[in-house]
DNA sequence: TGCCAGGCCCTCTTTAGGGCCTT
């Protein structure tokens, strides 16, 4: 099974093109179902960090002052991850900052993201919601640490990743579920999720 | 405690609207 780096990021807010920056980075490469490998940083984007945030996260103004300027820490996270394709719980909204903040670093950021959010949407219907911490905790996952930092959250998609890929080889047979996989999975239509996995099933 | 945006899904749909999910 070949690599994928599981991202998270806590922001300012919900949307770089508002003026939204990312204050911390974490990422997790999980090989064979197992974490080898972590990158975590705080990173001084030079903005001021609302109230609500810092609630949420525990992530203050006083602690990223003191942390390196955000496209130091980018590109050291962009030579982590290299060619890695990606995973991220509403990949969508950390795709978003992983784009933006290589963009003011002037690095590309080309890696394929899949979504464990639209796949558990598809495999888990059932759950009471699709919260990355819900979905955690319905599959009786361990939590990683506070919730809303970063690698702590990143530890969380990594296990939730870990689950979608074993119900894919034990309630689909799928040999290998890999990132393509995934990225099949989370865009087809929910009614067409049986034909894909029959498709990919080993046996 | 929540707003912003954006992509996705679902339905009382498709020339649309609202909810979910992320910080």
């Amino acid at each position: 099974m070949s690599c994928i780096a599981v991202i998270d990021f806590e922001t300012t807010g919900l949307s770089p093109a508002m003026g939204d920056r990312a204050t911390e980075v974490a990422i997790v490469l999980v090989e064979n179902g197992n974490v080898v490998d972590r990158f975590q940083s705080l990173m001084n984007a030079g903005v001021h960090i609302p109230a609500f945030i810092t609630s949420l996260t525990g992530i203050s103004n006083a602690m990223v002052a003191a942390a390196p300027d955000a496209a130091s820490v980018m590109l050291d996270a962009s030579r982590f991850v290299g060619n890695t394709p990606m995973v991220a719980h509403n990949a969508s909204f950390d795709r978003r900052f992983w784009q933006a903040e290589l963009a003011r670093a002037g690095a590309a950021a080309a890696q394929p993201f899949a979504c464990t959010m639209l796949v558990a949407r598809r495999l888990y219907p059932q759950a009471p919601c699709h919260k990355l911490g819900v979905l955690v905790d319905y599959h009786h996952l361990p939590r990683a640490g506070r919730a809303h930092r970063a690698l702590a959250d990143a530890e969380m998609a990594a296990s939730l990743l870990g689950q979608i890929q074993h119900d894919l080889r034990t309630r689909h047979r799928v040999g290998k579920p890999d990132h393509a996989l995934l990225m099949n999975l989370q865009r087809c239509a929910k009614p067409a999720v049986p034909a894909l996995m029959a498709r990919y099933a080993s046996v």
